[in-house]
DNA sequence: GCCGTTTTCGGCCCGACTGTTTTCAGTCG
């Protein structure tokens, strides 16, 4: 079975830490691991690319070497390198360097000195006392790893953005509130609205150093205090969540913020531009020698550069760089253009809240409309809907359109593919509705030819308006299913079925790199919170976060139109209406002031990006020979 | 291992903190 461009990645990623086990050099243990990055990236099946000479050679950081180990990865499911390293450093091993406070170094001498291979073997050495005689260990690392590994053993690593999103601005809010303080920033893979985090960045101006530390270490939602500094603290709190906070000076503030925003690679693009220019960039500013020349704000910087303010979200080095050189970047869709939530459950199925209820919901939101799309009747346990009682709703949903005025309801189903791609209702029930959504809730298991046969079938129903979920992951816990997306979107954008980004904040599916391949394709995209109560309907800005990491504008998103335009937009089943006259009618027309729109896939597009990962320009001399 | 108007060699981003040291290596981000 062919590798995934996620399980290749990690391929390479293991690579790169068994040759920093194995005292490579570090910037061959670099290309492994930018190589993971990019291909972690890469929405275009890899085995694809593999089939055409050179096309992965196009792709930045794989040169010959690399685009060969992916070939065998492709077709045999490993590669030489890989199997021999395996035998020296077992995976078991390879996963040590993952704990606090053991990196390739440490690991290596454990596995030397002690012969550990694994968790339970640290854990019984560090039990016994023998890591403390270790040279460059003590009392205070053996402790700290025994800690690392119960963490570990608990947490399992990241958390969701939206499990950490009231903590985080609970934090900032109290540390605003300091004497002194005039600004407090989150930054890192919170701020450019990752779907998880691995910890918080929080960034401080003003106020006495040791008040601002007193403060924070002793916050009452810590647990732990790891380490503290004049500049920098750092604590555990009580959800295992670690929380970094450094204090920057005011005239820096923007070089900080821009540095722990990130991505990496986004700033190390950044700081080779500035090497071209005779200049240096890190955490304290844009310097030239000693001479400052721009510091103090994000957009000080960029400018400097030659580059428009980018966007936390697009801060990825997935051709963000080009277009903001270029003027090119996408306005950003926000969750205020949203004016409606088209996948919603109540009580009548699996839902918390009455029909009635998650209307007044949605009218509470300021939304213009809304569809009302419960399970088809595979979901026998919560009373999925058969014909019959599609039909018995359409009086519910009339009942209701009187009850609260000011808002459009649409009478929507979210009907199951079934494992053969059939649809969970019949035309008569189907033809009730003014919204179809299908999704996936199943058989995940298919493999990649089955499921993909499958939902291609779902979609050629012409009553089918939208898939919801597509992929069906469950972050942290279910793989997607082995979809070919290329396919799915390609026929999707035909027919003008729209794609969904759902909301909740485990699946965000479509993902942000989905979305943005999704898009790439012309297909057309709903942001949706799938709430199964009132309260869920506040999850939207998680499914915002997704489309705006994925460079979608509000063009590109069909609730953002008024319910005129909405439903002139959708499929007409029975008529002559194709999908190219629903494309236009979702046009909306350009503002004057509004930049051009980049080309369809020309920035973002997988092969294009190696060149615009490459500087274009060299403006001075390089800093040494 | 990648990359190249510097093109087959010689670069490749770097500062803070910790715990161990007695001047610094390792880790982290």
């Amino acid at each position: 079975m062919a590798l995934s461009n996620a399980e290749i990645a990690q391929v390479f990623s293991r690579i790169a830490v068994m040759l920093e086990l194995d005292g490579a050099n570090p910037f061959r243990v670099r290309a492994y691991r930018e190589a993971a990055r990019v291909l972690e990236e890469q929405a275009e099946p890899l085995a694809g690319l593999a089939e055409t000479a050179g096309a992965l050679e196009e792709l930045p950081g794989i040169g010959k070497d690399l685009a060969g180990k992916i070939r065998d990865l492709v077709s045999t499911g490993t590669t030489q390198a890989y199997e021999d390293l395996k035998k020296k450093y077992p995976l078991e091993l390879v996963a040590l360097t993952q704990l606090q406070g053991l990196g390739p170094k440490r690991v290596r001498l454990l596995h030397d000195a002690l012969g550990i291979r694994d968790r339970a073997g640290l854990e019984a050495a560090a039990r016994a006392g023998k890591l403390r005689d270790l040279p460059g260990f003590g009392e205070k690392l053996e402790a700290k790893v025994l800690q690392s590994l119960a963490i570990a053993e608990q947490a399992g690593g990241r958390m969701l953005l939206a499990a950490v999103w009231p903590v985080a601005h609970a934090l900032a809010a109290d540390l605003r509130k300091l004497r002194g303080v005039t600004a407090v920033e989150i930054a890192g893979s919170f701020r450019r609205r990752r779907d998880t985090v691995g910890d918080l960045d929080l960034l401080v101006t003003g106020g006495a150093p040791d008040h601002v530390m007193d403060a924070f270490t002793k916050h009452t939602q810590v647990a732990e205090v790891l380490g503290r500094g004049e500049t920098k603290s750092s604590v555990r709190l009580a959800s295992g969540l670690q929380v970094d906070l450094r204090l920057v000076p005011e005239e820096s503030f923007g070089a900080a913020l821009l540095y722990f925003s990130g991505s990496k690679a986004h700033n190390i693009e950044l700081r080779k531009m500035a090497i071209e220019r005779g200049w240096s960039l890190n955490e304290y500013g844009l310097t030239q020698g000693e001479r400052v020349v721009a510091a103090r704000t994000e957009e000080d910087i960029y400018r400097a550069l030659g580059l428009a303010w980018i966007p936390p979200e697009l801060r990825e080095m997935l051709g963000e760089i080009e277009q903001a050189r270029s003027g090119r970047l996408p306005r950003l869709i926000e969750e205020k253009d949203i004016v409606a939530d088209l996948h919603m459950h109540t009580t009548r199925t699996d839902g918390r809240d009455t029909l009635e209820g998650m209307v007044r919901g949605a009218k509470a939101k300021g939304y213009a409309y809304c569809a009302i799309t419960e399970h088809s009747k595979v979901f026998a346990m919560s009373r999925g809907f058969d014909t019959a009682r599609v039909k018995q709703s359409v009086t519910e949903i009339a009942a209701v359109r009187k009850k609260v005025p000011g808002i459009e309801v649409l009478h929507g189903l979210e009907v199951d593919i079934l494992a053969d791609g059939e649809l969970d209702l019949d035309d008569e029930g189907l033809a009730q509705l003014d919204w179809v959504i299908v999704s996936l809730h199943s058989r995940l298991d298919q493999p990649g030819p089955e499921v993909t046969k499958r939902v291609l079938r779902a979609l050629e129903h012409p009553r089918v308006c939208a898939m919801a979920h597509p992929t069906a992951r469950l972050i942290g816990s279910r793989p997607p299913a082995a979809l070919d997306l290329e396919r799915i979107f390609t026929r999707a954008a035909a027919l003008g079925v729209a794609m969904e980004i759902n909301a909740q904040p485990d699946r965000a599916d479509l993902s942000d790199v989905n979305a943005r391949f999704a898009r790439e394709k012309g297909v057309r995209i709903v942001i949706d919170t799938d709430a199964h109560a009132a309260g869920h309907l506040d999850l939207m800005r998680y499914g915002v976060f997704a489309a705006r990491r994925a460079g979608l504008e509000k063009s590109d998103v069909l609730n953002t139109l008024a319910i005129e335009r909405f439903r002139a937009a959708l499929r007409k089943p029975g008529t002559a209406k194709g999908a190219a006259e629903c494309a236009a009618a979702a046009k909306e027309p350009a503002p004057a002031t509004r930049a051009p729109k980049p080309a369809r896939g020309a920035t973002a597009k997988p092969r294009a990006a190696k060149r615009a990962a490459r500087p274009r320009e060299r403006t001075s001399k390089p800093r040494k020979r």
